[in-house]
DNA sequence: ATTCATTATAAATTATTTTTATATCAACCG
DNA sequence: CGGTTGATATAAAAATAATTTATAATGAAT
C-alpha cells in the first residue's frame, strides 16, 4: 500500500473535497477518486458517503478508524526521516528550557567542549511543554525538561536529576520584602508576572492557586525570564519561579514558600524510546547523566 | 512510499539475507534488492552494509532506525485492518480472563442477551497480560482485565469497577485447612500450583514472595482454574487466587491474608484509546459499565 | 581452479498511478 | 424551464514504477 494515498485520505476527511485536497498535493482530480478507491478495495469498506443532495462529504465509521491509524502512520514516518536525518548528519538536537539552559548547560557544555562533540549540538529552545512535543516528533533528539510530577509518557523514556523548590519573587521594594518565608495565600491580592503556557510553572502555580481558592490577577505573560524579572524589579506584579531560574540581583527579593506538599520543579533528561541513539547521542546523553546527576 | 519495501526491510534486518526475504514473500531476489535502494534513497543513506567478507549482512545505524519505525508503521496498518474489518462486521471481540469470565461475564451476558447485542459478542479467552497485548493489536476492541495497581497503559484506556483480596487455597485435609487467616511468610516452606506467567496473580504472587524473601517452590503452573484447584484438593500444592476465582467446593479451603499493604486484584475495563468505537461497541460498553459499576 | 551462495545489474515485462478528456449529477439562477 | 456552475466519476492514453528474467560479479569454501 502506498502511503501518498493515506496522505489524501487524511487531508480529504478534513477538507471533504476531492478537488482541493488533489490541489493541495498537485495532482489533478481524479488521482483523488482513484486513491479512496484503491483504500476502499484495499479495506474492503466504503470509507466516505457521496452525497451530493447537500453537497457534503461524510465519512464513515470505517473512515474516522482509518484517517486516525493513517495520521499515526503518515506522523511516524515523518519521525523517520527527521530522525534518519539527524543521523547521518551526526547532529544531535537538544531540547532546553531557558531556565534549564541558564543553570545547567553551562556545565555540561564546557564537559562536551573538552570531549570536542560541542560543534555536534544544537540546541532548541522552547517551554518544558512545547518541547515534549518536539521531542515526540523528532525535531528533537534529547531535551532537559521541568515537571512538577515524575514524568512518565507515552513514548518517552525520563531520567530525573534534580529537584528544586519554587521561589516568589518580589521587587526589592515591595511591602513583602522584608519577609523570608510566607504561605501562598497571602499572594491572593497580588498582581503576577510569569512564563506563558508552554512552561511547567504553569502547572505548580495552577496546583497554589487552586489550593488557596483564588483566581490569581496575571497583569502579564513572557517567555524569558529577564524580562520577566524586570517587570518584577519595577512592581509590575510578582513573579512565581525555581530557585535556579534567577541569576542575583540586588533589585529583586526571593521568598520561600511555607505551604505543605509543594510541587516541585524536577528537572529530567528525556528522549524517545523508540529511538536509536547514534554513538555520539550517547556520549552526549553520558555527558548529561555524570555532568548532571548527583 | 510503499509499504511493501518496509515490511521486505524489516524482514530483511532479521533474516540478513536478500534471497531469503524474496522468499518469505514469494517474489525474486532483485525485487529486494530494488526495494532496498528505494529506501535508501528515499532516506538518503546506507541502510544495510553488505559485508561479504564475513558474509554477513549488517544494519547501518539509519537502518535500525528505520528498522524501528517500520515494524512499528506495519503493525499500525496491521491493526487498522483488524479494527475496520470488526468494524463492517459488526462484531465486537471482548477479551476476558478465565477468573473474571467465570464471575462477572454471567451477568454481563444477561444483559446484552436481553438487548438482543449477544450475538455481536466474540469473547477472546487468555491472561491479562497476554489480553493486554491482544488489546493493543487488535485481536480485540475491549477487554475486563485484572491488574494489581490500577492500570495506566500506553494507548490503553482503563476503568477500573471492581476490588478483590488475594487468598490462599489449601485442601480440606491440609494442615493448615483448620486456620481462617493466615501470614503468606508462613507458607515458605509450602508447594505450590499457580497460573502460568500470562496472569496478573503472578505479580501479585511475586510481591508476596519479594517481601518474604523466600523463592517459592513451583511445583505445576496451569491456566485453567479447575485443573488448579483440583491438583489443591489433592495436597499436590497450596495455590494462590482471588477469592472470586473459585467456586465453592467442600475440598478446598480459602484462607483470608494478613499481611499489611498487599496488592489487590483490580479489575477494569480497558479499550484503546485509538480506537473508534462503533455504535454496538459503545452499547457494549455501556452495558458493562452499568452491570459492573457499583 | 571450480563450485557455491549471495547480491547486483540491465533489459523486458507487467502493474500501478496519473493525466487528459469527457460524462454525470444536483443545485442555483434568471 | 434551460443554462451555468461546482463537484465527482469514468475511460482511455500516457507516464511511472515495480517485478521478472537472464546474467554478471564477488568472495568463500572445497
Amino acid at each position: 500500500m502506498n502511503t501518498k494515498d493515506l496522505a489524501y485520505f487524511s487531508d480529504l476527511t478534513q477538507t471533504k473535497n476531492f478537488s482541493k485536497v488533489a490541489q493541495d498535493f498537485g495532482v489533478t482530480q481524479p488521482t483523488i477518486t482513484m486513491a479512496i478507491k484503491r483504500l476502499e478495495a484495499e479495506f474492503q469498506t466504503k470509507l466516505v458517503l457521496r452525497d451530493r443532495t447537500h453537497n457534503d462529504l461524510g465519512v464513515t465509521a470505517s473512515g474516522e478508524q482509518l484517517a486516525v491509524h493513517a495520521r499515526a502512520i503518515l506522523a511516524e514516518l515523518d519521525l523517520t526521516h527527521q530522525e534518519i536525518t539527524h543521523l547521518t548528519q551526526d547532529q544531535t538536537v537538544l531540547g532546553l528550557p531557558p531556565i534549564i539552559e541558564n543553570h545547567y548547560f553551562p556545565r555540561v557544555a564546557a564537559h562536551l567542549q573538552a570531549q570536542g562533540m560541542l560543534a555536534n549540538l544544537q540546541t532548541l529552545e522552547g517551554g518544558s511543554v512545547w518541547l515534549r512535543q518536539a521531542l515526540r516528533d523528532g525535531q528533537a533528539d534529547l531535551a532537559l525538561l521541568g515537571s512538577t510530577a515524575p514524568l512518565s509518557y507515552k513514548s518517552l523514556v525520563a531520567e530525573a536529576f534534580d529537584r528544586q523548590p519554587f521561589r516568589i519573587f518580589v521587587a526589592a521594594d515591595h511591602p513583602l520584602a522584608k519577609r523570608q518565608r510566607i504561605y501562598f495565600s497571602e499572594l491572593r491580592h497580588e498582581k503576577f508576572v510569569l512564563f506563558n503556557s508552554s512552561f511547567v510553572h504553569n502547572t505548580a502555580f495552577n496546583q497554589f492557586t487552586r489550593r488557596n481558592h483564588f483566581r490569581p490577577e496575571v497583569v502579564f505573560r513572557a517567555n524569558d525570564t529577564h524580562v520577566i524579572m524586570n517587570l518584577v524589579a519595577q512592581n509590575v506584579g510578582v513573579t512565581f519561579l525555581t530557585a535556579i531560574g534567577a541569576q542575583h540581583r540586588d533589585d529583586v527579593v526571593q521568598l520561600e514558600l511555607l505551604d505543605d506538599a509543594q510541587p516541585e520543579f524536577i528537572a529530567s533528561i528525556v528522549y524517545r524510546d523508540s529511538h536509536v541513539l547514534t554513538p555520539t547521542q550517547q556520549q552526549v546523553l553520558a555527558v548529561l547523566r555524570t555532568t548532571l546527576g548527583e
